[in-house]
DNA sequence: GCAAGGTC
């Protein structure tokens, strides 16, 4: 019989396979890891007959590189030498246990047969293990599943079809690996040892001043919308406003042109109103209108709903979520897939849901009828399911507050996408007066559907319009002219900084919330509750919470606070003396492409991706990208002197104040 | 004392 090594990327990968293969299998817990289990039976995988199987896993990537000893110090040698140092590859420290298993597995199997995600570090997880087993057992033939979900028909589709490990894509992720070591050791000891000594320490720690390539794009986007805010001069506009009454109700008509920044103008225009006297309908319409359920629940969606409106960090919301889904009562809380598959038993998921007091009816009154196919959106990562309640937990038996809040969004969130669209009737009024158009919108909610299981969205109906017929004439019962004043942007939010990073590629759904949280701990910027500024912070709302929140952490502080749904407590990001010292700085070196650009991540995505199709290889995007950014270092030590300006503008200059 | 990515 042959011997086949399975491994996953992960315990519950390992776990739910080996459980379709192998019915209730046998598993071995593993010494020193507490998660990895091997998992022990006979399956026919067809290609090599009836086989005796070991499944087992990893936990994300085992090998880890760094630079050797003689580079570690901080004054070892010129930062710049990083750019071109050896590295070495060794088994990371909390991953030996791991490590040793596949070793010991791997010796006496003639099959290594690989489970990782199907994804770009999927692929390079698989070939760490693949490394890790061919120097023990050169012998092994190995090859891959090709999954994108743990369906039981699937799964043995992928048991009976391997295919080879994708080097390409493997080497995209070393390519990447590499860069940010390089790129972000030298660049951090370069800022550090140049600049710490003009930064004010607090206690004893010496502060680092790191630069990462996805820290300081993300940095720069809190910096730009500053500025915006600050820039921002507010330009006076008018308007004509019309109003109508009919059948006792005032209707008021929004002028077509919404406001013009010229007053002569608009007093002119005025005056054409005034002169007609009376008013013309050109257009009465009813219609059938809808507001469309939600799409199915994304890492980043998740993120971002969670920090609008359960009163939690990017960052808590991930942490409860990975708790939640390590208690078995979610899916895996990271993805990218906003399409739920057609083999999904997704009533049985519904049908769980029926005891709860307070989504339970609505759960119910979707087994009897009520269920459809929720929409799809344009995103699958080809590896997770879109995140959803997998089984039924009363709020009593969730650990604290947040879980209970981020549970009860998921399977919110989840019926409202198993449900219809709310379904409305919407009224449409055109006016013709003076030569001018104007329009009155009304709407009326027919059937909520959705709605009433999901309260984090909005549709109500509008006063009732009275009845208008086309050309039917009147005389406008007031029409004045109005001014107002364009206002400034708000600082930039959680939710609208987590979009930004999304749309450009910074991080991936796992890592968005460490990487503002890790700016927030550089102290590069502040985040504080929206509205909750220095000038109305003290006391009154927001029970204790009114400080900014150092570091995405922040204890127990708000469990206070029963229920959720509320708009309040959105964090905004205000960037610091230094952080956007950082930033002008670097803008002021004057190169093309600034550090604080999301462009250079972008473009090293893109270079990922020749590499996956074969149009680039990893040597070449490597030393391609050293080059450039050896440019920008060069240029940034010659001129570091604007760097230091910038930060004696901000940083002293604030202090003096 | 330094990065970003995976996962527990």
């Amino acid at each position: 019989m042959a011997r086949i090594l399975c491994v996953a990327e992960k315990p519950s990968i390992a776990k739910a396979v080996a459980n379709h293969l192998g019915g209730q299998a046998r598993a071995e817990s593993v010494r020193g890891s507490q998660w990895v289990k091997n998992y022990k039976f006979d399956y026919d995988f067809q290609r090599w007959g009836r086989s005796s199987v070991t499944f087992t896993c990893v936990a994300g990537h085992i090998l880890q590189q760094d630079f050797p000893d003689r580079y570690r110090g901080w004054t070892s040698c010129q930062p710049a030498e990083l750019f071109e140092a050896p590295i070495q590859t060794s088994v990371a420290a909390d991953k030996k246990a791991v490590a040793r298993n596949i070793e010991f597995q791997a010796r006496n199997a003639n099959v290594l047969f690989i489970w990782t995600d199907c994804d770009r570090e999927g692929e390079h997880i698989g070939s760490e293990i693949r490394e890790i087993a061919l120097k023990v057992n050169p012998s092994l033939q190995v090859c891959r599943a090709r999954f994108s979900n743990i369906e039981r028909a699937h799964i043995i589709q992928a048991a009976r079809n391997p295919v080879p490990l994708d080097d390409r894509q493997a080497h995209a992720v070393a390519a990447r690996i590499e860069l940010d070591l390089r790129l972000g050791y030298a660049f951090t000891r370069m800022q550090t040892l140049a600049l710490q000594d003009m930064i004010p320490q607090q206690g004893e720690q010496k502060k680092v001043i790191s630069y990462g390539s996805c820290q300081f794009p993300t940095l720069g986007f809190v910096v730009d919308r500053y500025f915006r805010v600050r820039n921002f001069v507010p330009e006076t506009f008018w308007y004509i406003k019309v109003v109508h009454e009919k059948d006792g109700i005032s209707v008021p008509f929004k002028w077509k042109r919404g406001h013009l920044f010229d007053r002569m103008a608009v007093i002119i225009i005025y005056e054409k109103c005034l002169i007609a006297k009376t008013a013309k309908v050109t257009k009465m319409q009813k219609k059938p209108t809808r507001k469309w359920k939600p799409l199915p629940l994304t890492t980043v969606e998740l993120q971002k709903m969670g920090s609008r409106f359960l009163r939690m960090t990017s960052q808590e919301v991930m942490n409860v979520a990975e708790a939640l889904y390590t208690q078995g009562w979610i899916s895996y809380p990271r993805t990218e897939t906003d399409q739920f598959d057609k083999g999904m038993d997704l009533r049985k998921l519904v049908e769980k849901q029926q005891p709860d007091s307070r989504w339970g009816p609505f759960a119910q009154g979707l087994m009897n009828g009520g269920f459809n196919q929720p929409r799809s959106g344009r995103n699958n990562d080809n590896a997770h399911p879109p995140i959803h309640p997998v089984n039924y937990v009363a709020p009593s038996a969730l650990k604290n507050d947040q879980e209970r809040k981020v549970y009860e969004f998921v399977v919110r969130r989840f019926l409202a996408c198993c449900s219809e669209d709310a379904v409305g009737e919407a009224t449409d009024v055109d006016i013709v007066y003076g030569g001018e158009t104007f329009s009155a919108h009304g709407l009326t909610v027919i059937a909520r559907n959705y709605l009433d299981v999901y309260p984090y969205d909005q549709w109500k109906s509008s006063q009732n319009l009275p009845l208008y017929t086309v050309d039917e004439v009147f005389e406008p019962k007031e029409a004045t002219t109005q001014d107002g004043k364009t206002t400034a942007p708000g600082y930039l939010t959680e939710p609208e900084l987590i979009a930004l990073m999304d749309a450009n590629g910074i991080g991936t759904d796992a890592t968005m919330a460490e990487h503002i949280a890790k700016i927030i701990e550089r102290e590069y910027v502040l985040a504080r509750p929206k509205g909750g500024g220095a000038a109305n912070g003290a006391g009154a709302r927001g029970g204790g919470r009114g400080r900014a929140s150092r570091s995405g952490r922040d204890g127990r502080g708000g469990a206070a606070q029963g229920g959720g749904g509320g708009t309040g407590g959105v964090q905004e990001f205000i960037p610091t003396t230094l952080g956007v010292a950082l930033i002008e700085g670097y803008d002021n070196v004057g190169f093309e492409t600034s550090l604080s650009k999301p462009f250079l991540r972008k473009e090293m995505e893109a270079q990922m991706k020749a590499i996956c199709d074969g149009r680039s290889t990893r040597h070449e995007v490597v030393q391609q990208n050293l080059e450039q950014y050896r440019a920008v270092y060069t240029r940034t030590t010659q001129q570091i002197g604007v760097l230091k300006a910038a930060i004696r503008r901000y940083v002293l200059g604030a202090n003096q104040n």
